[in-house]
DNA sequence: ATTGCACTACGAAGTTAATCGTAGATAAAT
DNA sequence: ATTTATCTACGATTAACTTCGTAGTGCAAT
C-alpha cells in the first residue's frame, strides 16, 4: 500500500483512457486523444515512459509495441484527487462541495433520483452504525 | 464579464484568506497563512504582486500600507474552479462526482438532510421550468 | 539629523509539467 | 538486401509556479 503522488492533468487524461480500454500499446492511446485534441505522438509516449518512472503504469514489452496499462485503480484515485481538491478549493468541505455542484448544474431528475436513495442509504447506515 | 484564468494553488490559498476577512495587508494575509504553514513574507507579498498583475486582486496605494483585495467573486471562482475538475476528473459528469464524494464521506445527518431540501427545491424547478 | 524599522520592488533560482524533434532499432515489404 | 514504415529512447525546450533574498524607500523614534 504504498502511496503514489497524484496524477497530473495529462497524466490522468491518459489514465482515464488506460482505464476505459485496458492494456493497450502508445498508438492506440495516441489516436483516442488525438480525437479529443491535436498532440503528437511521441507526447503520448514520452507521458507514458514518465509514467512508467514513476509506476502510475505497468507495461509488457514482450513484444516490439509495447502495452501500458494502469497500476492504480480509477475508484481510487477519484477519491485522492476528490480529496485534494475539496482541501484545496472547500477547505475540507466535501459537504459545501455537493451543494456548490448540485445547485449549479441541472441535474436530470433520474440523476436527482439516484442521489436520494444513496442519500437515503447513508441515513440507514448512520441510524445503525451512528459514526457521529 | 471578462474570462480570467484560473487561479493556481497558492494563489487560491491567498484568495480564500482576502474572502474571508476582506481588504488587508500583506501582513495579515501572511500572518494567516504562516499559521498553516511555514512561508515567507516576500513570498506572499511576491505572489499578491503577480496577482494584481493578473488582475486576481485589486489594491489601494494611497497609503503606505498597501491594502488587496480579491477582484473575482468566491462563487463565480469556484464554480470554475469545480467545473475544470469535473471535466478533468468525471469527464464532464457533475453527477458522477456527487456520487463519489456522498459514497465516500461520511456527511452528518443535518447535512445529509440540507441536500435533501436542496434536491426537493431542485425537483420542483424541474417540474416548474422544465429544461430537459 | 541619524538610526532603525516596516514595507515594497525586483530579480533570480529551483521545480515541475508538457511538448516535440531527432536518432536509433526492429520488423515488413519490395 | 535495400528500402520503407513503425516503434522506442532520449534530450532539449518552453512555460508556468513557487519561493525567497537583496536592495531600496520612506516613516518614526531618538
Amino acid at each position: 500500500m504504498i502511496n503514489l503522488p497524484n496524477p497530473t492533468e495529462a497524466e490522468l487524461e491518459i489514465l482515464q483512457t488506460l482505464w476505459q480500454i485496458g492494456p493497450c500499446s502508445v498508438k492506440q492511446v495516441h489516436g483516442l486523444l488525438q480525437e479529443k485534441r491535436e498532440v503528437g505522438y511521441t507526447t503520448i509516449l514520452k507521458q507514458l515512459q514518465i509514467m512508467l518512472e514513476k509506476k502510475l503504469v505497468q507495461r509488457d514489452e514482450s513484444a516490439r509495441i509495447h502495452l501500458y496499462q494502469a497500476t492504480i485503480s480509477e475508484q481510487n484515485t477519484k477519491e485522492k484527487l476528490v480529496q485534494k481538491f475539496v482541501i484545496n478549493t472547500f477547505q475540507g468541505s466535501s459537504h459545501q462541495l455537493v451543494m456548490q455542484v448540485l445547485g449549479n448544474a441541472a441535474a436530470s431528475a433520474s440523476e436527482l433520483e439516484e442521489i436520494k436513495k444513496l442519500i437515503s442509504q447513508l441515513e440507514d447506515q448512520d441510524s445503525t452504525h451512528q459514526i457521529i
